[in-house]
DNA sequence: CTGCCTGCAAACTCTTTGCACGAAT
DNA sequence: ATTCGTGCAAAGAGTTTGCAGGCAG
């Protein structure tokens, strides 16, 4: 999906949320979309300041949540302290798994379609509905406690 | 394991990493071990202030780490802000999954061995060892939705 | 005795919120 | 014109840390 058309299903997304479309809430959407892996939202209040400088840390945590809503972007908690988020480019996929390295500091992501279902069997067994799941791996990276160093390390 | 054999291995894992076995650690330790459910840092702090009122906050979150590496006690992050710990009475198991209930404030713990599995499957392709893993599965109580109290909540 | 442990209180990190001004509809 | 949205700065929650004194080994 293209950022004009990502940004114009943001603004229809407020507009039939009784949301205004101000120009900091839009220039947060395109740094959010353009960037490439996942990010804090420190990083994000980066990029959006160099977009518009005018954009604060009060709407970035102010806007997260309306993007998240919007599916647009994902929320990412790896239990590290601060959130990560990523944007939606592919639209609604199968759900992800995540693998965390702890020598790279990176996050991958794998389709892992049995945890809906696990959700729902586990979740129904003890009257309950699945909201949402998550599967998480914590790693350490080979090469790096070969080498010392990580090929994909920054 | 009754609490005193589970003390005495408390005690020896202690003096086996060079460390000293405190009123404050022992005080802990014990509250620790009689804590029925999952707990919170601030309520191990209240039962082990009952048991010893010199424990302060401080020795709390010095002393978690330290029996969570003793496996004695497991870690359990929701993602909710507060970390939740758990006594191992039973000593090591399978991997754990939890389902949370957003109604009713309760950790669901269930049996998952394929996480393992799964952990190390994914990991290997990524050139990585797999440290830990989490299945974690939010959800809402039906009873609750349908009539507005849930039997489990407090 | 030595130096690890402690309580206290302040610091820290990430996120949220009250307020008065400013801009979208 | 209305209201919703904003920046600023302070508050908040949970956890960590520096320091001077205390107790285990």
């Amino acid at each position: 999906m293209s950022l004009p058309a990502a940004r114009d299903k943001f603004r229809s997304f407020l507009t039939r949320r009784g949301l205004r479309a101000t120009s900091q809430r839009l220039a947060i959407f395109d740094a959010a979309f353009t960037q490439g892996e996942h990010f804090t939202a420190d990083q994000l209040l980066a990029s959006a300041r160099a977009l518009d400088d005018s954009v604060s840390r009060a709407t970035i945590y102010r806007t997260l949540p309306i993007m998240t809503e919007s599916a647009l972007l994902r929320e990412v908690d790896i239990g590290s302290g601060e959130k990560f988020y990523r944007s939606n480019r592919d639209g609604a996929r199968t759900q992800l798994a995540q693998v965390v390295c702890l020598d790279c500091a990176k996050i991958f992501e794998i389709s892992a379609p049995f945890m809906e279902w696990y959700g729902s069997t586990v979740s129904s067994k003890l009257g309950l509905t699945p909201v949402s799941q998550r599967l998480q791996v914590s790693a350490r990276c080979d090469a790096f406690r070969a080498t010392g160093t990580c090929p994909r390390r920054g």
